[in-house]
DNA sequence: CTTGATAATGGAAACCATTTTCAATAGGAG
DNA sequence: CTCCTATTGAAAATGGTTTCCATTATCAAG
């Protein structure tokens, strides 16, 4: 049970330090403020749920703290079609967050589905697999969305 | 063999009058140039190649008619993390093209393959189907895209 | 518990891809 | 050929993201 018991650093910490990074209280109140939420978060919604809690926080601290999480590996980046990305945090140490994305391209809304993961998953590692050696590409991570109108969208 | 006998107007017409669009130089320059390369050309660099055979075509003609062929489904329209939208024709009127990418996180190069598609696009098709069911979603296009560092990055 | 090197921050300004505005132009039905 | 109106192009506006740089805070060393 290596989270949630209340002592010690939260899990994050480490692969901060591992990383050669210092730990802020910007960058622990960002990672927070993502890891209890489901949504897809802008930019700007992080700085505004940030905000709440340290007013002193900047938009360009969000940026670079989301941009560093991302390298990282901690965070997925996303682009929904609306001109903004959006970021999620890949998963906790359980790995108990991966979903892929149903977008509606009618009103824009985006639907988390985890339903058929598993043979998705298992294909996508054959095809890692091949792609890998073929083009001697080292593969981290991959992204699958599927578009088209939603409930709401498609009935007029 | 609907296409490459030089007579008749090019296929895509019909798409357009269909549609309810006119036909107009801009617009039939802008299909041309995107049915003349593989590349994924920016919006700049659409109009750069327009720009060379109707020096008055803008660019905000460019973006306009661009996003037209995407919502005609004519064209696929990707990000692929440099801040700029790229754009490729999604396939001739034999569906030669199909293909899905990888993109090198490293430097931005992106690879196009054709591997493993049939499983994919199998796996892809029953996956849709469970999808559109469950969340009555209608579903008219995918993304895949596979992130990591290619051959020329990975070695260091 | 200090200190000091330097990583990190935040506000303002810059950037730049894309969109909007609007008067001029051109497609094509009749 | 004419007229209606979709389309265009140049310039200006927009808005998400980055850059700049002086100030502040982290944390290893003493």
């Amino acid at each position: 049970m290596p989270r949630g018991n209340g002592t010690g650093p939260p899990w994050w910490h480490g692969r901060f330090r591992g990383g050669g990074y210092r730990m802020t209280i910007p960058r622990e109140t960002i990672v927070n403020v993502l890891s209890k939420t489901s949504k897809h978060l802008s930019a700007e919604d992080v700085y505004m749920a940030v905000h709440k809690i340290h007013s002193n926080i900047g938009l360009t601290t969000v940026y670079r703290t989301l941009e560093l999480l991302v390298q990282m590996g901690l965070v997925f980046k996303f682009d929904f079609g609306d001109g903004r990305a959006r970021y999620e945090l890949s998963e906790g140490p359980k790995g108990e967050r991966h979903h892929h994305h149903l977008v509606c391209t009618s009103c824009g809304r985006v639907i988390d589905y985890t339903d058929f993961i598993d043979e998705e998953i298992e294909l996508l590692n054959q095809t890692e697999k091949g792609l890998s050696k073929k083009y001697n590409f080292n593969i981290t991570s991959h992204l699958i969305q599927f578009y088209g109108q939603c409930n709401g969208c498609n009935l007029k």
